[in-house]
Formats: structure tokens, C-alpha cells, sequence
RNA sequence: GGCCCAGUGGCGCAGUUGGUUAGCGCGUCGCCCUGUCACGGCGAAGGUCGCGGGUUCGAGUCCCGUCUGGGUCGCCA
């Protein structure tokens, strides 16, 4: 694991191979040495120390190089907690380890020796003694790897994968598994601490009307019926407000059918948590708590109160819901500063600037490589005017020329540009062009190099609209109406807003938070709505009826009506963060066995084909069930269900 | 679903304008070596150039299709 407070700052186009086997587990670092010992054996053998010197030791762990000199052999000996030198010297001794290959799985008996003058090696921990063996063990044999073990070596990720449990060996990848386990026990020990209890909720459950694509698993003993994979325990956790728990978390695995990325999986993790009685402070405070426990991991200290920006805010000074703050560069409106604008392009809602410094340099082709850039991102084109150094608007780039004189001379002014700077548009939309603007920021700041690698920057986005309007939005409507839940349809409106939330619907606030670090979305939740007057409004204006809302949520709308407590929680994703801590670009890396963007898995080769027998027997292609007695059975899949999963964050 | 990049011995890569027997490093195998530590020396094995088609006297190289992986946009409560 690397030490406290540094992060590499190449982190970007590097596979992760952080720190080496020997620093992995420091027997000086946080927790002490590792225990690590047996009947089969003694000591670690990371652990090994001047100190231990004249101790006959037992040690057990894989032939990781091995230096044949003939006479004598040195082995280097690795255990998870690092690495040792072990000699073989005896006539005997010698003739069998000429024997041993790599990851060959060994036993030793020896002496610690400290090693002659003039042989220690600095680099190591381990590296002022030897083991001199006197019994030598095989506990078994390794074909020929693969790929090296070697950390030296760069080896592509599908092979990797493809023998994670040989990938797991090396020092990278095993010591970003202890630390997502490091990770997993600092949540569980701050939420212990503020009474929470660990829950965990089903797996199997039923598909949902809105979200993601379900995982559907099929019922042998409904056969027609299926369950689904839940997208995430929203559902639950709000049950278990109404059932008096009142603090609840769970690092809860979470399912997806959606194409993936880099920082997503088809399986993922939250680390879930719901609380009764409490406003949005309270969690917000309480998830600060775990954040700093987490981040406290790797030597840095987050200042609390983490500030909060609101949703307009972030959107108008940078065009993003999760504005990286490792940088300055923002956005600058000039809708009024065209309002009379003779240039057709300009002559629009909204049109906004976003200035890289330095950019009036870029060749044309670059210039036009941005042109591309946006073509890629569904826009137009990205206009721009480069600013001389003298000051004043260069006369090249296609725009210039449709700008008046006037408007000219105050340009660099109003967009905030210094002499050899760039200036890039966006008209539209106020979300449209903003969202444009807002990723032409990230790349500017990367392309400037203005992105500080080693910083941490937390914020809170407060006060995000609670509806979106239908037309602005593909997503499938869960009422008729014009308006549906940014967040999900339990999400309550801020307090201003409770009670006027229907008379403006688009200027409506949630009672919602996101928490984003360096421009990733880590987390977010909101305030349930627990009257049922509120919901029914709330309905209301996403156009949906009462018959349609019981329909659709009737478990969870039943269970309200049972005294449910005020609550409000947050999860977070807990892949992104870990990513984010161990320093690794993608989520794969922090996942045991992760998939490829196939949804494959290369080890298991999963998903595979099922047998006839097996199609008929879990009841694949039967017709659906005819609804049970008793009125509660589920209808046809997709129906009915629950409500919508806690907005998951990046990678969940 | 769109776009971009990649696919060459086990691993990582090179391969020029289409032109001999497809190279290099690591690893593997054999032999040698008593102080190395990413040991060293000598020798050897190992390749349907992802797959299918096409152009050509000739294709690793050019064209079309396809598969796989990665990235990105869409999608993603």
C-alpha cells in the first residue's frame, strides 16, 4: 500500500501496480505485523528483521525469483505480507531447490542470518537478514505462468483477469484488496459507533417500472414469473424506517443491466444507509463522519464541514451536477451580452463561454479537433474566438466575422480572457450548452495540465430540482404528466417548497444531496417523503393516479400508511470511492473478480449456456401464472413494482 | 446502438512504400556457475500475425465484414 498523504500523480494512463510487495505490509505501519502464523509456519516473512536474527524460523509462501548460482541458490520467498531472502547452500539443499520454479508453494526451515558485510539491500525490508534453510517442503508445484508475476512487468488486463487468482499474487492488486477491505471495516466501525445495525435485504426481488434494466431471474416454482436483481435496496431500507430500525446500513451489492464503462460493473456496491428522524443535515453530518474515516485511510484529512454548492450554482459556474473543483477555470453567461446579437448562432436562450487560457497558440487543426471533440458529445460545434496578445479578438476562426465591432472589443472582457487566450461557445439550451461548456472545462483543464493529481476536493450539491420536465428528458415517464422525479418519486421537496411544490413544479427543490469528489458523483440521497398527502401531490403532478401510484409502489405505499417516521439516507459508491483511494482509474481494479464491458467474466466464462433440462426446468418459457388467490400476486413482470433505487453515483 | 484505438510465440512489444526464412526483450526448457537480489553465461524450443472474405504476381502490412478487449457518446434511480 503506498504510504500515508502520497498519491501518485501519473495515475491517469497507468495500470495499477502501486507500492511494491515488500512496503505492502509493513510491519511498522497502521495495525502492527500481521499474525500470519500457524502450526505451518512461524513468521511472516515480510516480518523478518535484524532482529530475528539467530531464531530457526518456519516460513511458507511461493518461490517469487529465484538467483541458481550453483553452489548456492538464493530464493526469494513471498508471503502476503512481503518478501524474504532465503539461501540454499548445503550440497543436498542446493541440489533441490536447482529444482524449484516459479510460485512453486514451499515450506522452509531455517536460521535468520544477518547477511555477510557489504550484502544487505536497502530496498528491502527484509533485506539485512537471509534465511539459511536446513528443510525444504514442497507443498506443490505451478505450471508455467501465464504472465510474470512480476511487478515489473506490464501485462494486459483481459489476461489478468483471465487468471485474477494468479494477478491477486502481485503486490498491486493484493494490497488494493486489503484496502478495500481496510475501507469496508472503517464505514462498518464509524456506523457501529453512531448505533446503526447491518441489514441485509433480499437479492431476489421484484422488478421495478422505471430505472436501469432489471437482471431477471427465473421462478421455477412460479413458472412465468421472474424475479429481478434489485438495482439497489432502496425499497428496503425504507421499510425498514417504517419497521422502527431507525438506523440502518449495508454494504449491499447492487445489479444493473445497462452497457458499462470504466466505472461501472453489472454488479456493483453501495455502502447503503437510511435513517429515521433526521433532516438533511443529519446525514449529511453523519456522512461526513464516514468520509473522513475512509479518506483518513490514506493519510488525508478532509475538512469538515464539507462546503455545499447548489444545483444551479454547480450548473451555471460549471456546467456540470459534479464539478471537479480541482481547478478554476468557470463558465461565463453571455445571454445578455448577445442579447441583440446579429449572429443567428448567438441568437438563442441561453449562450455561455468557458475561456482556456493560453488556447489563441492552438494550431487550426487542434482548433478544429475541438470541432470534432463536440460533434462526438451531439453538438453542433464548439465556436470559438482566440484573443491576440495584444488584447483584442484575433481575426481568425469562422465567428469572428459575424460579430459586430461593438461586440468585438468587449468580448475578452466579458468572457473573462487575458491576451492569447481561447474562447468557446455554446448557444442553445441553458442545459444543453451548459453541459457542453461544462465538459470543454474538464478538457481544457486537461489538455493545460491544470488538474493537481495529488488534490482532494470534496462538495456537496444541495437543492437540485425536484422534477424534470418530460420533454426534456428520454427517460420513460412514471406518470403521464409532464413532470417526472429527478431523484425518485419518495423524494420530498426542501421545506420551502412543501407546500407549494405543484404551483411551479420546474423551480421545485428536493430535499436532495450529492456528495462529488474531483468531479466524480461518491454519493447521494435525499429526505423521504413520509406523509402521505405529500406523496399523493407528488404523484399528482408526475400525472400519476392513485390507482396508477398503488399499482406501481402499492407494498411500500401500504406500508406508509403504518406510521412511518421521517428518514432520509445516502449510499454511496463504494467502487468509486475505493478506486478513488487506491489511486486506480477503473472500478475493475477494485473488484475481485470484475467483468469486462461484455458483461463477460474471463475466468468463470460466465454467463454460458444453459442445458434443455435446465431451461425447462427453471421454467424459462412458460407462460405467465395466472395471479395467485389472495389479490397480492405480482401481474405480468414490469407492471407493477417498486419505486425507483437511490440515485447511485458514478459507479453505482 | 454510434465513434475512436488495439489484436503478431506464454507475456510485453517492433515490423518502413505490399516484396527473402516475421524480429526484439522477458519468460520457458537444457547445461554451466558459491554472494546474487529485475544475477550472469552458453544453447534450444516455441508464431494458423484474432477470424472470414477480397485486391494483388505477392498481404502481418491495403479494402470489406466479423469477433474480442479498452476508451468515449448514447444509455445508466
Amino acid at each position: 500500500m503506498r504510504s500515508p498523504g502520497r498519491r501518485p500523480g501519473r495515475r491517469r494512463h497507468h495500470p495499477p501496480v502501486p507500492g511494491r510487495a515488500s512496503e505492502a505490509w509493513s510491519p511498522t505501519g497502521r495495525g502492527g505485523p500481521i499474525a500470519l502464523t500457524a502450526v505451518m509456519r512461524t513468521h511472516p516473512v515480510g516480518a523478518l528483521r535484524a532482529e530475528n536474527a539467530g531464531q530457526t524460523v518456519t516460513l511458507a509462501g511461493w518461490v517469487a525469483r529465484r538467483r541458481d548460482h550453483g553452489g548456492v541458490i538464493f530464493i526469494d520467498l513471498r508471503d502476503r505480507s512481503g518478501s524474504a531472502q532465503v539461501v540454499f547452500r548445503e550440497g543436498e539443499m542446493a541440489e533441490r531447490a536447482h529444482r524449484l520454479r516459479s510460485e512453486y508453494c514451499v515450506q522452509v526451515v531455517g536460521r535468520v542470518d544477518l547477511r555477510p558485510a557489504g550484502n544487505e539491500n536497502a530496498e528491502l525490508p527484509t533485506g539485512d537478514i537471509e534465511v539459511t534453510v536446513t528443510e525444504l517442503t514442497v507443498l506443490s508445484e505451478s505450471a508455467p505462468l501465464p504472465f510474470p508475476i512480476d511487478e515489473h512487468a506490464g501485462v494486459g488486463e483481459e489476461i489478468r483477469l483471465t487468471h485474477r487468482y494468479l494477478d491477486l499474487r502481485r503486490s498491486g492488486p493484493a494490497s488494493v484488496m486489503k484496502l478495500r477491505s481496510d475501507v469496508n471495516k472503517a464505514a462498518r466501525d464509524v456506523l457501529a459507533a453512531e448505533d446503526f445495525i447491518e441489514v441485509e435485504t433480499p437479492t431476489l426481488t421484484r422488478s421495478t417500472p422505471e430505472g436501469a434494466r432489471d437482471f431477471l431471474v427465473p421462478a421455477r416454482l412460479r413458472p412465468g414469473s421472474w424475479y429481478a436483481l434489485p438495482q439497489s435496496p432502496q425499497l428496503f431500507k425504507q421499510l425498514l424506517m417504517v419497521g422502527g430500525l431507525e438506523r440502518y446500513y449495508q454494504i449491499a451489492r447492487c445489479y444493473r443491466d445497462e452497457d458499462f464503462r470504466a466505472d461501472r460493473q453489472p454488479e456493483f456496491t453501495q455502502l447503503d444507509i437510511e435513517m429515521s428522524f433526521v433532516e438533511q443535515d443529519d446525514v449529511i453530518a453523519l456522512a461526513e463522519r464516514v468520509l473522513v474515516a475512509l479518506w483518513k485511510l490514506v493519510g488525508h484529512e478532509i475538512t469538515t464541514p464539507i462546503p455545499r454548492m447548489s444545483y444551479a450554482e454547480a450548473m451555471s459556474r460549471f456546467g456540470s451536477d459534479k464539478p471537479d473543483l480541482r481547478f478554476g477555470i468557470e463558465l461565463t453567461e453571455l445571454t445578455a451580452y448577445f442579447a441583440n446579437t446579429g449572429f443567428r448562432v448567438f441568437q438563442n436562450p441561453y449562450v455561455g463561454a468557458v475561456v482556456m487560457p493560453g488556447g489563441a497558440s492552438q494550431p487550426r487543426k487542434v482548433l478544429d479537433g475541438w470541432q470534432e471533440w463536440a460533434k462526438q458529445r451531439g453538438a453542433r460545434g464548439l465556436a470559438y474566438v482566440l484573443i491576440g496578445e495584444d488584447g483584442t479578438v484575433d481575426e481568425r476562426g469562422p465567428v469572428v466575422k459575424n460579430l459586430s465591432e461593438t461586440e468585438r472589443d468587449g468580448l475578452a472582457a466579458a468572457a473573462g480572457a487575458n491576451p492569447g487566450d481561447c474562447i468557446f461557445f455554446a448557444a442553445g439550451t441553458p442545459s444543453e450548452a451548459r453541459a457542453l461548456l461544462g465538459a470543454a472545462r474538464g478538457e481544457i483543464a486537461r489538455r493545460i495540465g491544470a488538474v493537481d493529481e495529488s488534490a482532494w476536493s470534496f462538495v456537496w450539491i444541495v437543492d437540485a430540482p425536484l422534477f424534470e420536465s418530460t420533454a426534456d428528458t428520454d427517460d420513460v415517464a412514471v406518470g403521464g404528466g409532464a413532470w417526472t422525479a429527478l431523484h425518485h418519486a419518495f423524494t420530498s421537496p426542501t421545506p420551502d417548497w412543501i407546500d407549494t411544490f405543484e404551483q411551479d413544479p420546474g423551480s421545485a427543490l428536493a430535499y436532495a444531496y450529492d456528495i462529488v469528489c474531483n468531479g466524480n458523483e461518491i454519493g447521494g440521497g435525499s429526505i423521504r417523503i413520509h406523509d402521505a398527502d405529500v406523496q399523493k401531490r407528488v404523484f399528482e403532478v408526475m400525472g400519476l393516479t392513485e390507482v396508477e401510484a398503488k399499482e406501481k409502489f402499492g407494498f411500500l405505499l401500504d406500508a406508509f400508511s403504518y406510521g412511518p417516521p421521517p428518514h432520509g439516507g445516502i449510499a454511496f459508491g463504494w467502487d468509486r470511492i475505493t478506486a478513488l483511494l487506491a489511486g486506480v482509474d477503473s472500478i475493475r481494479e477494485v473488484i475481485a473478480f470484475p467483468k469486462t464491458g461484455g458483461g463477460f467474466d474471463p475466468l468463470t466464462q460466465a454467463p454460458a449456456p444453459i442445458t434443455a433440462a435446465q431451461r425447462k426446468e427453471a421454467g424459462v418459457d412458460a407462460t405467465p401464472a395466472r395471479p395467485a388467490p389472495g389479490g397480492s400476486a405480482p401481474g405480468k413482470p414490469g407492471e407493477t413494482g417498486g419505486g425507483a433505487p437511490e440515485k447511485p453515483g458514478p459507479s453505482a
